[in-house]
DNA sequence: CCTACCGATCGGTAGG
DNA sequence: CCTACCGATCGGTAGG
């Protein structure tokens, strides 16, 4: 008698995807729950009996963005070099899906105003990637694979806001911007490596 | 008797500002006729009266935008270090004028998509930014002021991202983000000389 | 510039 | 899950 549960699951990922997918065309305040519903096949009422509240449906595509987050970094890559190479490949990776790139643009940007509901998980996020990336780039500098003057820190946080600010003239200029190139260029102007 | 053409110009440069505040604060779409003419101490008829609709104010912002920045580059700096240096100091100005850091960030974020009413003034906006700083990054390239393998083309469009990714996450996390620190810590990564 | 209005859309609820 | 509804808000118009 699982049955049930089941096909309620599925349809509980089946929403979360259409809202996703409706929030990186539309941002989140004009993601209407109808217009997510329709993508679906059912009623605004009748999400609503999944997801109590608008926010609720919101917290729930940024949990299952943080779950696949998690399932990717578990094979997760020692401090270094590689975590850099990793960022690279990430990037080629968005490349093909443009989607997660207009969802985590579209809601960063909404998400600055404090009252956003969204906002403390970019505050979060922010933190949590700045520590991550921090950590490798104090690694490289005690392997002396930094360019002379780099500071770590500094280092950590332009490099985040570099794939950000990226991501953002790429959605807008496509034909323009080599998301990849761009970031594999600005990495290597940091190591005195090759990358 | 232009008393009266003074004051619908004055009322009329009122409205602007007051839109490009809430543009800033809440983006284009949350920001209700309502809204801004209440702001200015009218109803939102009265606001059609000035700008016979919602896009036209928009328009209205944007041009006030680049007339400003038309003025601030009036007195015109040579292309080379001093064009890097004149957006260090813009940067500066941009921390103690956060409205103007927000109107900028806000809009970027919703003019990806292409049928936004703003997509084609930031299409323009990142093509002449873009042009303008690759001019300066090829004069120093042929000054020998550029680190070895730095691209002039890659060094603008990333120096371009990069302001633009420390703008959202300033907003976001004003207490971890040294703005102009930040600017000059990449851009000297770029040089060969001191900045 | 305002009052008064329009049709459309919004998130959410009742009740099944 | 749906039908039917609610109060609120939206951009825009008529008519002065």
């Amino acid at each position: 008698m699982t049955g049930g549960y089941l096909k309620g699951r599925i349809r509980r990922e089946d929403i979360i995807t259409a809202a996703a997918a409706a929030y990186g065309e539309l941002g989140y305040h004009s993601s209407s729950l109808r217009e997510i519903a329709k993508r679906v096949g059912i009623t605004h009422a009748g999400l609503l009996y999944y997801f109590p509240t608008k926010e609720a449906l919101l917290a729930a595509v940024l949990e299952r963005r943080d779950a696949e987050d998690s399932d990717r970094e578990q094979l997760d890559v020692a401090p270094g070099l590689d975590v850099l190479r990793h960022f690279v490949a990430l990037a080629g990776h968005n490349v093909r899906h443009p989607g997660i790139v207009d969802l985590y643009s579209r809601l960063a940007a909404e998400a600055v105003a404090p009252d956003h509901p969204a906002h403390e998980y970019f505050v979060r996020h922010y933190r949590a990637a700045r520590a991550s990336i921090h950590e490798s780039f104090e690694v490289l500098a005690a392997r002396g694979q930094l360019r002379d003057g780099v500071d770590p820190a500094m280092a950590a946080l332009t490099f985040i806001a570099l794939m950000d600010g990226l991501q953002v003239q790429w959605l807008t200029v496509p034909g323009d911007v080599d998301l990849v190139g761009s970031l594999r260029f600005a990495l290597q102007s940091l190591l005195s490596v090759p990358l």
